[in-house]
RNA sequence: GGCCGGGUAGCUCAGUCGGCAGAGCACACGCCUGAAAAGCGUGGGGUCACCGGAUCGACGCCGGUCCCGGCCA
């Protein structure tokens, strides 16, 4: 049976350069009652155009895109501020009569929309000290220990050598005296979604996915990728820490300062870190038992009637 | 042709005085609620170029062969 069509919002997931965007392009066209919101982290980034494969200029007039240039690049950004504004955009779909279709492949990004995610608030002082702490392996067991004391449950969930994780719990244990897993019951729980909202996976082949990551750095770099760089590492206001960590910019960046990895270099080390990234994807969303998957022997477009199918039921 | 350096995991390379073969990357399987294009765990992988020798025991020492790089002719 499933709920397909009775649910009214609609998400499509994937890895990174498996054709998504131009499918869910397609399937906004063919609907006719939708707008796409883009659920990636590094898209909502003003000025990195090429490097985050954006949606063009005519396809952002062809089909209402949400999430896409919402921030500068010297923003710091985070899981709680996309959802509080994707949530808000969905919001505004609605009120127009309009279904949301979510577009992307940043599991934590469209978990925190889909399901009732609440992130307790941040502490960056005492995120810092924690930081500084653990810095060293005995304060790092130290700091785990500690976990483990005051909210096993949180502990159970962390990996001891997994200091960012163990930053993080410890710092909201300290800012609201709670323990940190009595925020949720975790990532890996899937219950119903909180919003209404069909999901859907595409995959392809992992040797076509590999070629198309590296085919497609060789078209950004031909797009100016490079430039790009250089003019975000020019801007005086500065590049966040958040937008600064995007793959092909990161090691496009660290061939500008130090020239260290030579610029042929740089790209392969880009192409091999999208694919470690493409297959963490991999890892998150196959889990999650609440998406139906499509998959093609090339191009995910190939999936288009099926998809429209299965969403028009 | 002579001299010097090198040949160890798919790749780049460690390996102390002879004592069960190592790291990073890659790959595979997983984890993670305010950095998520981030962070982290586990695993599979080897005729140590080849042949012979001394030794209880060789990736390591001795002799030879083959490849690669550099210098000299």
């Amino acid at each position: 049976m499933g709920e397909g069509g009775s649910a009214t919002h609609l998400a499509l997931v994937g890895p990174t350069a498996s054709g998504k965007s131009a499918l869910g392009l397609e399937v906004a066209r063919a609907l006719g009652d939708v707008e796409i919101v883009s659920i990636d982290s590094m898209q909502i980034y003003r000025g990195m155009d090429v490097g985050t494969a954006k949606p063009t200029r005519a396809e952002r007039e062809r089909v209402p895109h949400h999430m896409v240039d919402v921030a500068d690049p010297w923003e710091d950004w985070s899981v709680a501020r996309f959802q509080a504004a994707a949530r808000e955009a969905v919001t505004e779909i609605e009120a127009r009569g309009k279904r949301a279709l979510l577009l992307g492949g940043t599991g934590l990004y469209v978990q925190a929309v889909v399901d009732d995610l609440r992130f307790p608030g941040e502490d960056l002082d005492r995120r810092a000290d924690l930081a500084a702490r653990v810095a060293t392996p005995d304060g790092l067991a130290a700091a785990y220990r500690e976990l483990e004391a005051v909210d096993p449950v949180a502990a159970s969930r962390i990996e001891p050598a997994n200091s960012r994780r163990v930053v993080r719990a410890l710092e909201v244990i300290g800012t609201t005296g709670k323990p940190f897993s009595s925020f949720g019951p975790g990532v890996q729980a899937r219950g119903p979604t909180a919003l209404p909202v069909s999901m859907v996976g595409v995959w392809l082949p992992r040797a076509v996915l590999a070629d198309r990551i590296a085919q497609r750095f060789a078209v950004m770099r031909e797009a100016g990728l490079v430039e790009e760089v250089r003019a975000l590492a020019a801007e005086p206001r500065g590049w966040s820490r958040t937008a600064r960590q995007a793959i092909g910019y990161k090691e496009v960046l660290a061939h500008l300062d130090g020239g260290a990895p030579d610029l042929e270099a740089a790209f392969d080390a880009a192409v091999r870190r999208t694919r470690a990234f493409s297959r963490r994807q991999r890892m998150w969303f196959r889990r999650d038992p609440r998406i139906t998957w499509f998959g093609a022997p090339e191009n995910s477009c190939a999936v288009l009637p099926a998809l429209l199918a299965w969403w028009c039921r």
